[in-house]
DNA sequence: AGCACGCCGACT
DNA sequence: GTCGGCGTGCTC
């Protein structure tokens, strides 16, 4: 024995854990899960996680000591250490990496080099530089500076080196402060003195202050607020019941006369609603609740495929409660977008404070609270409903994972690593507590149905929508036709005109779904066939006419407008396609009458902007809504009675492997918006395609058929399902590079996968932010040792960054990449 | 990922 | 002459 290490994970993306000594004493508190700041490179305070506490002293370099230690009890569970090892090495990551992802960004504490001045050391100031002379006489002023301060002082950008000459001349001295970024919040309280409670002295007190109205006013309304609640009366709530100000309530804490105290709250207060008992079910749900309790007797997961609108929410309310019953926490998984709505307030309203909710939209203060809630196995944590990361809480006895609209593909994240899918992260996460998971989507995903058909995952099917109202009608719109017998108003067939006079008449209210934003994604010079694009990105400008703009959708570029062609200097400029901003105006145009509301990404910036749509258009104050996919997530509204699609091939034919079951999945949740109480709802697609196979499996609801159409692709084109993909992505600013560089690697791929490697290639979109991108796919069969293929893949990955040309390029290795 | 170190062009 | 551009290498 010699000594007492601690492995760290730093939240940097480097393979191993970091070594450091601790001291004896050290050693008596540190446990696996308790963060520690330590020292790290030259300079630099890093927050990290002990990983493991031991004796083996680092043989080819010295440890350092530790900073200090943040935490008296573990922040991050076993179980969770467990969790973050799968994906660290399923998705082909760093533990620093899921880190990350995992803790909610105030547990990481920032550092800052404050720069003090040195003492002993009175130096004459003739031995300074003007700008050294600077900084010495601010610090005459100020015992301290950050590096922000003298950047301000000097005026420069890099001050580093002035440090360097100041540290040299010994004349200050540095070093790293941290600090906590969680703060509680604290409300103020007041209550009277306590030698004012009896009768006698409350009355006298009130004689006392009768050449003062204000503050006996105040004095008297604490009293009575006092009575009537018997809790702590908030200073605020006191000067807004009294009508007064926080100055006359100070003149009475100065004469104590009251008192103040503060009391730390928890940022999310639910208001406290009613609890309401869960709904009985009806008998198709009361089949499907038995059918999946006797399917999780033989399998850990099981896949309910309820139709929209069968009340699949109720069924999972009711194995909630049998969970919560046998006093375990609950995971509720759902699309980030569907937890901003009715959803939560409906799970509120069967498990009241129980529900703990988190998602993105919530600040870092926030996520604090509700970490420790979950880990603390709080009262109020006991049903945690929350999207993608909420896997990564630090559960203390699970006993049941919902993953409701299992299809979606906002649970697979994409940009920085890890790279998981939450769905599949879930169900490791149900095997770590030897529990089970429900799986729930209307349009289930191919991979989870197989495993159904596997028999892998158990399967329930709920058919009929909930009080057997009647699944919408769907009506395939020829656009072809229509243009041809000019029965086209803009991009309105004559038939979508139609229904949607009709559907107003009836004061029932309108959808229409057009995948695209902006106004048109196409500006073309009819002269010489230019047209405006992204100067960092290889895509067109979409031209956005609300502020006269065009825009990039992937690095947000924007500029104004042009009137003529960059090129040719033409005026004769055209639009080419149409998104939601060109709807909406035609429908302004169209139907002059109607209340007109637009949902897409533009308008629903803004913390709220997203509700205050849903709400306006809840309360009937819109008649049509249009809107992006976003419409299609889990909402329910009661008086819409058609749904319009204005343009059902653009997402048809998307260039990707499963452009066909999305626009399946994205057609069927739009359409289950329809129709929703007992009156049967109309859906119109118009389409330049009617006879699409996948259109015709839309309008019948044949999810089977289209299952069975689609696996056929799958399994004789070698993709998934029926194989594993993963994606590596080349990034550089280089083209010549990136090609060199994706040669070299699909080759070295090709010498041990053969056939089963694919591209290099380059994806529609071969540039974004001045980055040119190379894809290469690994097809891996499903015999194929998935865990083999990783570490020949990592090798190479190696040996790829080892040769110094191909250094600088970003490789991104995507698990699952779907 | 940061961040320091080090080697080159462009300006006070 | 320095300022600051970014290639290179390392972090317990």
């Amino acid at each position: 024995m010699d000594g007492h290490f601690i492995d760290v994970i730093i939240p940097i993306p480097i393979e191993n854990a970091f070594t450091y000594r601790i001291t004896e004493a050290e050693s008596k508190f540190i446990v696996p899960g308790v963060r520690v700041s330590v020292p790290f490179g030259k300079t630099k305070i890093y927050t990290g996680i002990v990983l493991k506490v031991h004796n083996q002293a680092p043989l080819v370099y010295e440890a350092k000591d530790i900073h200090q230690i943040l935490d008296e009890s573990p922040l991050v569970t076993p179980q969770q250490f467990k969790l973050w090892h799968w994906i660290a090495s399923y998705y082909m990551c760093t533990l620093g990496d899921v880190m990350r992802a995992a803790l909610p960004g105030a547990f990481i504490l920032d550092s800052e080099t404050i720069i003090s001045k040195n003492s002993r050391s009175e130096l004459q100031a003739d031995a300074l530089q003007d700008d050294e002379f600077l900084v010495f006489e601010a610090l005459k002023q100020q015992t301290s500076l950050t590096i922000q301060d003298i950047s301000g002082i000097v005026d420069k950008k890099n001050v580093l080196p002035l440090i360097k000459r100041l540290l040299e001349k010994d004349v200050i001295s540095v070093h790293e402060e941290i600090y906590d970024k969680y703060t509680p919040k604290l409300v103020k309280y007041v209550k009277l003195q306590s030698n004012f409670s009896t009768p006698n002295a409350l009355q006298a007190l009130l004689e006392d202050l009768h050449r003062a109205p204000k503050q006996r006013e105040v004095v008297m309304t604490l009293f009575s607020l006092a009575a009537k609640t018997k809790k702590p009366i908030p200073v605020s709530q006191l000067t807004t019941a009294s009508n007064s100000s926080t100055a006359t309530v100070k003149a009475l804490i100065d004469k104590n006369i009251l008192e103040e105290y503060v009391i730390q709250i928890d940022r999310i207060q639910h208001d406290a609603v009613e609890t309401e008992n869960s709904k009985h079910l009806n008998k198709p749900q009361q089949e499907a609740l038995n059918a999946v309790q006797e399917a999780f007797k033989q399998q850990d997961v099981v896949l309910l495929h309820g139709v929209t609108a069968s009340g699949k929410t109720e069924i999972f309310v009711k194995l909630i409660e049998q969970a919560l019953k046998q006093g375990k926490q609950v995971l509720y998984l759902l699309p980030e977008i569907a937890l901003t709505t009715q959803l939560v307030s409906r799970l509120q309203n069967y498990f009241g404070e129980q529900v703990a909710v988190y998602h993105s939209k919530y600040s870092g203060n926030e996520r604090v609270e509700v970490w420790h809630h979950v880990l603390q196995n709080a009262a109020k944590a006991q049903v945690i409903l929350g999207a993608r990361s909420a896997v990564l809480l630090p559960f203390h006895n699970l006993g049941l994972i919902i993953v409701d609209e299992e299809h979606e593909q906002s649970y697979k994240q994409f940009d920085p690593a890890p790279r998981y899918h939450a769905r599949d992260t879930a169900i490791v996460l149900a095997q770590i507590f030897k529990t089970k998971t429900l799986l729930g989507s209307a349009t289930p995903s191919l991979e989870s149905f197989y495993n159904a058909q596997q028999n892998k995952y158990g399967l329930v099917t709920l058919a009929t929508r909930f009080n057997d109202v009647m699944m919408p009608e769907i009506e395939l719109v020829d656009l072809k036709d229509k243009y041809k017998r000019k029965r086209m108003k803009g991009h309105f067939s004559d038939r979508l005109l139609e229904e949607i006079t009709e559907t107003l008449e009836n004061g029932h209210q309108v959808i229409l779904f057009q995948n695209r934003r902006g106004y048109a994604p196409i500006i073309e010079c009819q002269t010489c066939g230019h047209s405006p694009q992204c100067p960092s990105c290889d895509v067109s400008l979409t031209y956005h006419q609300y502020r006269d703009q065009l825009r990039c959708h992937y690095c947000g570029y924007y500029s104004v407008m042009v009137k003529t062609c960059n090129a040719c200097g033409s005026v004769d400029l055209d639009n080419k396609g149409f998104g939601t901003e060109q709807v909406e105006k035609e429908v302004c145009m169209l139907f002059p009458e109607a209340k007109v509301a637009r949902m897409d990404l533009d308008t629903t910036r803004g913390k709220y902007g997203y509700e205050k749509i849903i709400s306006t258009f809840e309360n009937q104050e819109v008649d049509i809504l249009v809107g992006t996919q976003m419409l299609t997530k889990g909402l329910d509204f009661r008086n819409v009675m058609l749904v319009g699609v204005m343009n059902a091939d653009n997402m048809l034919n998307f260039p990707d492997f499963r452009a066909h079951e999305r626009s399946f999945q994205l057609l069927l949740q739009v359409s289950g918006r329809a129709g929703r109480t007992d009156k049967r709802g109309k859906v119109l697609i118009q389409t330049y395609n009617p006879y699409h196979n996948i259109l015709q499996q839309v309008s019948t609801n044949n999810f089977l058929q289209m299952y069975k159409e689609q696996m056929d692709d799958r399994f004789n084109f070698k993709y998934p399902p029926v194989y594993r993909l993963i994606k590596i992505t080349l990034k550089h600013r280089d083209f010549n590079k990136v090609n060199t560089g994706a040669d070299w690697f699909a080759k070295s791929l090709k010498q041990t996968f053969g056939s089963y490697v694919l591209g290099p290639e380059f994806p529609p979109v071969s540039r974004i932010r001045n980055q040119y991108h190379k894809n290469i796919m690994v097809k891996i069969p499903q015999k194929q040792s998935l865990a083999k293929t990783k570490k020949a893949i990592n090798k190479i990955n190696t040996s790829f960054a080892s040769v110094k040309d191909f250094r600088p390029i970003r490789v991104v290795i995507n698990v699952d990449n779907y």
